[in-house]
DNA sequence: TTGAGAACTGACCGAACGGTCAGGAGGATA
DNA sequence: TATCCTCCTGACCGTTCGGTCAGTTCTCAA
């Protein structure tokens, strides 16, 4: 009934060994042929399914980049305190969920501009660190900025920590960084520094 | 007087274009032509004097790691609480210092293993991330990796940001990280939550 | 002046990449 | 059976890359 299943059949499998490779050695050292290989396929199969290799990567983090709009959807009709916690778990939680994902963001981060697919995506990006603030305040934004950086970077390399351990610590480390008293107007200095 | 003061006056003119390349364009975006031709050289001249690609970026990268090694050891030589601070604005020091080397690094740093320039580099951010703890508690040394991601991070992309404010930014974010209470033994849930 | 060695180069190579294209295989339809 | 369309493929293309090599130019001491 879905017009026509093989299709969907051949395009989820290149998905998924995509996703694996990706997650693995990377977007740039994963080549089309290694996918295709991966796959079952050819090298031509999955440029017929995919228009370029940035469609496919725009393929493989479509699930991840539909839950983050969502959780903002979900943060923003909530109280501001309210949403900045379910922001931070919710992006942590995020993170875990998708952590094979994550090294290839970051990898992919700089270049993404220049690719059509992701322009939705960098917008999201803004809107989920004006909500891990809780606030407009830039130093807020900063220290939110800070704390995804700290996230994304948690995931570069292929840990052997679980699930539960990962979680915990991003946790822990967002909500040191993010709640608590405002930091100071200029350079603050703690009691007894040099 | 220095054997070959020709030699080095090229090798040092090399090194100086492939750190400006690699901190704009990043590491595997910029080809040893255009080392080479913003040298005001060939090709074939760079590779006569480094041993190929990585040496270049071992030899662009050098001055760096030889400043953390010896941040490293002064800092060693303190007692524990100032070796921690001293290590805290340090190493935040550097980072700005070093700015247009630190994407560089952050994009190699999954295939630094495979270099074996890198080894005394991979050891010094162990040494690094351990006097950044300021303790061999596992939570904190956790805390220390998340805060050096965080700071990595912050040097990804090129922002335009002044560096006393990218400093000031990092050293209020990692001590807020590293500093105070030590984190609860298990995954603390502050108060009011779903 | 001259010769030896250092410094440098153009031409070339093989490999890998993303992408294109004409056409084959195979099932549904008439 | 004949036709059509979807799915798929091998062969090929142009480009870029890191790296090699034989040979030329330059430097400097004897």
């Amino acid at each position: 009934m879905t017009a026509t299943p093989v299709r969907e059949r051949t395009r989820r499998e290149i998905e998924q060994q995509a996703m694996a490779l990706f997650a693995e050695k990377g977007y740039q050292a994963t080549s089309l042929q290694d996918i295709a290989t991966a796959a079952g396929c050819s090298k031509a199969t999955v440029l017929y399914h995919f228009n370029g290799k940035p469609a496919v990567l725009a393929a493989v983090v479509e699930p991840a980049a539909a839950t983050v709009t969502a959780l903002i959807e979900e943060a923003t009709q909530l109280r501001p305190a309210e949403a900045q916690d379910r922001a931070i778990t919710g992006f942590v939680d995020l993170a875990v969920r998708f952590r094979g994902l994550l090294a290839v963001l970051n990898e992919v981060v700089p270049t993404m501009p220049e690719i059509p697919e992701f322009g939705p995506m960098v917008a999201d990006g803004q809107k989920l660190i004006r909500l891990l603030a809780g606030s407009d305040d830039p130093r807020r934004l900063d220290l939110a900025g800070f704390a995804v950086n700290g996230v994304l970077g948690e995931f570069r390399s292929p840990h052997q920590r679980a699930d539960d351990e990962l979680r915990e610590l991003c946790v822990t480390a967002v909500r040191r960084l993010l709640t608590g008293p405002s930091p100071g107007p200029t350079h603050a200095s703690p009691p007894g520094q040099s």
